[in-house]
DNA sequence: CTGTTAGCGCTTTCAT
DNA sequence: ATGAAAGCGCTAACAG
């Protein structure tokens, strides 16, 4: 088997045209005759002629602005995952001319939210990616970047009464049904369940996490109604503080025998199991970060429900990328796969695509 | 933030020499002084230089054959999952001059393997990449490879005391492990476990089947040395056969609380599940193909750990090509993800990464 | 040994 | 409205 693809050349030789006329209605471009058009469409259909994108980009002149706006993050935590996917992306694209402004806002902070957002609105760019955490505000910016004509990509979470270009995601509801799944699989079922929640500043809770606990919650009163949940919390930013806090919950609550968490914070919990010795409890978390996949191997955490962040970042950029740069219009909604991870496989388990 | 990578050219001007040479450095060819190697190197290093792959194929004037050896199989299946990785490579690199032999044996037939490897022996190649069976019949045909000096690549499984170029797949004895984790997690562990088997021609079993086998029996023996294992079969080319003998099976055997199956004939045991409506036996399985997913999603199985066929068989190939076509050495072995998939996850789990 | 140059498939500019 | 031609980063053949 052989496949020589057929280059434009090819092509406009077939449909009895020029290069040129053939890139302008691979394009959508003007100045092309109807009769032209469609002569060569015919033969584009034909034999479902796909351009190399790679080879594209070398081509291209036009240089684009992108702003990204991500919750700020360190090395190897879930947004870190997201930015290094996106980071792939542009390091592909990098014969073209791009420059990116990285935004980033304090995911447990309401107002450093807003400012972040107000800060984006005076930059001049043709396009953002957003890994948005609080829906109002997000739903407010992104209304103002549609009366821009600004086109936005979703990465992580899709939020409620926007209009993206293009999200990718998990499907988050669903991701605390399987949380809930797998912590009611393995804990002692007459135990209490705990469900801990990062504090925040500003009134909102992030949008993923009420979604995740809706789900949970809900297969919880389908399946096991009688099961009693308790709701603990901690400081995303003061670890010290959150030991006490978590201590203090486990102490004051004797009978819990599965605990979950929404975020990729789960190592914050299962270290006070280890340090506890309270192996009878049953953990669920998210995120394959360090920290988790450690504690998983231990054994203080049973499940990992994991999101290919790195996959969602690159996507996403490379979405905005193609669109900007070749007017390829993307799905708008792309679910991606939720991995679940136990001791044995976290080994292998590969973040990246590429 | 701009990434400007530096070209070729660049690098020449920084090290004064001209393009030329620097090419002839980046691809370890001869006529370059040692003086100039030096200069060159030190710039490459300096700048952590990767050349644009996608843009270096279509320069490349060298032409390649390549042989691959697999089972076959029909739409869907787990071999054409990687087939179609293949190809997906394949594809990648049509502005290369590559032409590509298939060829396919029956997997269950040791006779049909032999016929292929000999007849792969008069075909003049490159490099071949194989998907293996058989154990020793494999064996017997690397030592003939190595002997003509052409490089071979293993997708799914390693095969002991060959040294392939590179190997792309899960660690086998790890799936059967985790299938037992599994499996033991959900069932009524007083009961008895079914491991069902392929019934095959040639008296040599597949040599993923022994070592997934071995992992599976192992942690039994480690975690719940006091359950009973029974053993069944099933003819692959013979779906009635098969539903007889399932059914045979489970009538003789009244305790069998949960079965196994560790190649992508899950279906089979299913099938016979959802007719006798035997909800009470929990079943694993192996390979995200549709008929699985499908009983998967009914609820007749209650896990499928699943390999990425589609990842394996696109790096299996583009590996060979780049070796191939740019001489790029590659790590020997690259253990791939293993996926736990539940009904919940299902939907979502994409097998490629493209 | 080394620099120069043509050409890969694609985009874009410039004449026509 | 269209074709011809230059240029993108890279490879390889060709002069020197």
């Amino acid at each position: 088997m052989t496949t020589k693809r057929l280059r434009i050349k090819d092509i406009a030789i077939i449909a009895g045209v020029s290069a040129g006329t053939v890139d302008r209605v691979l394009h959508n471009r003007s100045d092309v005759s109807a009769e032209s058009r469609k002569k060569v469409q015919a033969v584009l259909d034909e034999i479902e002629y796909r351009p190399n994108l790679h080879l594209s980009t070398i081509g291209v002149k036009k240089r684009c602005q992108i702003v990204t706006i991500l919750p700020s993050s360190t090395k190897g935590s879930y947004w870190w995952q997201i930015e290094s996917g996106i980071k792939r992306a542009l390091y592909e694209f990098s014969s073209s001319n791009i420059k990116v402004r990285f935004l980033h806002y304090d995911q447990f902070d309401l107002f450093s939210c807003r400012d972040v957002y107000n800060a984006a609105l005076d930059i001049k760019c043709d396009a953002m990616l957003i890994g948005p955490t609080f829906s109002d505000e997000t739903m407010l910016f992104t209304s103002r970047l549609a009366s821009k004509d600004i086109p936005y990509v979703f990465v992580d979470t899709l939020i409620a009464d926007s209009y993206p270009l293009s999200f990718f995601g998990p499907h988050t509801s669903l991701i605390g049904r399987i949380e809930a799944k797998l912590l009611m699989g393995i804990m002692d079922r007459t135990k209490d369940v705990a469900i801990f929640q990062a504090m925040r500043i500003g009134n909102e809770s992030s949008s993923q996490t009420i979604t995740r606990k809706f789900g949970f919650e809900n297969y919880l009163k389908e399946f096991h109604p009688g099961t009693k949940v308790l709701y603990g919390y901690y400081y995303n930013s003061d670890e010290e503080k959150s030991k006490r806090e978590v201590e203090s919950f486990f102490e004051q609550n004797g009978n819990v025998g599965g605990a979950v968490v929404f975020n990729s914070r789960a190592y914050m919990i299962s270290g006070y199991l280890r340090r506890a010795k309270r192996g009878d409890v049953a953990l669920v978390g998210c995120g394959a970060i360090e920290r988790n996949i450690a504690d998983l191997k231990r054994g203080y955490i049973s499940y990992l429900v994991a999101e290919r962040p790195e996959r969602q970042g690159y996507w996403g950029f490379k979405t905005i990328l193609e669109y900007l740069l070749f007017h390829k219009q993307p799905p708008t909604i792309n679910y991606t796969p939720i991995d679940i991870l136990i001791k044995e496989n976290a080994d292998f388990y590969i973040n990246e695509l590429g």
